[in-house]
DNA sequence: TGTTATAATTGGTCATACCAGCAGACCAGC
DNA sequence: GCTGGTCTGCTGGTATGACCAATTATAACA
């Protein structure tokens, strides 16, 4: 008997109650996605408590993603999205900044999981989508549009996890790839020339997933990422190198 | 040029221009964890803005684990934690109990990763505290302590993480973990002779990070992985056997 | 010096009022 | 028949001021 019993009481706030309540709502399904909730002042009355707790429930509920509020319109259960969990990866990133190495090391082994469930179960339209994807890039390497370049990469990317039919990996992917946003911006800014070589690695992706082997495929993941590995490490000296010049 | 420029346009809140600005003095280290902020009153009047405001302000920090509200007290930025992580992860879990294996894929790539990293780079005391580990399950197996059981499972993922020196992928893993939790509890309590397995099957993973035996070790987590899931599904029948029987 | 009573501070709650934007109904004009 | 304008009630967004309860700081006391 410890510890523990001497913990501070619990001391619930109204605004956290009615979290609760509502939340229960949704999770036991008499609120669906979609579902209108009572107007604020009619869930102060419901619930007895003032319209500004309720306020703060929602806001509450807004940050967890359950809700979504529409001025003028109503308060409405919100589709199972992550959002949220994007927005928690990228607070719980944005102080983890110097460990973009980390952070890739465990996007690799995911996306090489993804890549080879993708080639047990990717359909033909998937692939041609990929295959569109990366013609798609090429254009635009040539045509010199970093922005299109990439959204090709994103949704290459993003189509080739879909295609794994796991949905965890392909949030948990696409979360790794935002927080990797900044790292990547930069490299296409310092390194112009790595752009064709991004065009190049999607083919060789693609290729391996259109043949079915894995082995390649595993090879061509690993390359892809190792080769965005050395392109950070040169950008990041590059833009130290100029920091001394300027500074 | 195209459909994006169609988007609805922002509507910001003046909550949320507070939680933008309190947001940043944090980041900017203006804030640091344990720093007192200024009361609601002052927040309010120096921001220019009501005090319901800054109130529905300090709900969304307080979601984000960005602060701490002690009544009474006062309004404290916070240590950094993966709190804020976890419960979004749980809330996004709440809704997809059915992808349980989806996860354990995932958590199996990640693993798989950490410890051939850990390979490289563990140090003798955490082989060392691996091995007490794996001994004190075993002796937890015989006095059918499951609870202790639970403990060292949890501690030797969790060390053989940290092992990988790879901070990202232990708190990712840790975080799918505690996602599995639901499921671990059901396999221990209808399935009590996996328990004696999950100690075998920790010890030819020690065994394997011993001998520096990467293929070995892969082969044993990819089977601890594989065994896990087995469980959950034998299990989950089980459970809805007696369901059947009951209902 | 150490303890206790008291006051000030601070978050939690409530009530009320007003504004701005949405939704739907209704109507005129092409 | 469709478009666009207008009106109206509803809904969320904001502001204000008040009071409570718990904490903290202060002063008074033994």
């Amino acid at each position: 008997m410890g510890i523990a019993q001497w913990e501070p009481l619990p001391r619930y706030r109204l605004c956290d109650a009615a979290v609760d309540r509502i939340r229960q709502m949704i999770d036991s399904g008499q609120l669906k996605p979609g579902d209108r909730l009572p107007p604020e002042r009619d869930l102060a009355e419901r619930l007895g408590v003032a319209r500004s707790s309720i306020r703060e429930a929602l806001r509450i509920l807004e940050g967890m993603g359950l809700i979504e509020v529409r001025p003028g319109a109503g308060i409405f259960a919100r589709e199972p999205s992550e959002q949220a969990l994007r927005e928690a990866w990228a607070n719980w990133l944005r102080r983890q900044r110097e460990q973009v190495m980390d952070l890739l090391e465990a996007r690799e082994a995911l996306e090489l999981r993804a890549a080879t469930r993708a080639a047990e179960r990717i359909s033909l339209e998937e692939l041609e989508q990929l295959a569109s994807l990366v013609a798609q890039m090429e254009s635009y390497v040539v045509s010199g549009d970093v922005s299109g370049i990439v959204r090709c990469d994103r949704a290459f990317h993003d189509t080739l996890c879909r295609a794994s039919r796991n949905q965890f990996i392909a949030t948990l992917s696409a979360t790794l790839y935002d927080a990797l946003d900044e790292a990547r911006t930069s490299v296409f800014t310092v390194l112009p020339q790595v752009r064709s070589a991004l065009a190049e690695e999607h083919r060789a992706i693609l290729e391996a997933l259109r043949q079915r082997d894995i082995p390649a495929l595993e090879r061509a993941i690993t390359y892809h990422m190792e080769s965005f590995r050395k392109d950070i490490r040169k950008a990041v000296e590059i833009s130290q190198e100029r920091g001394v010049e300027n500074g």
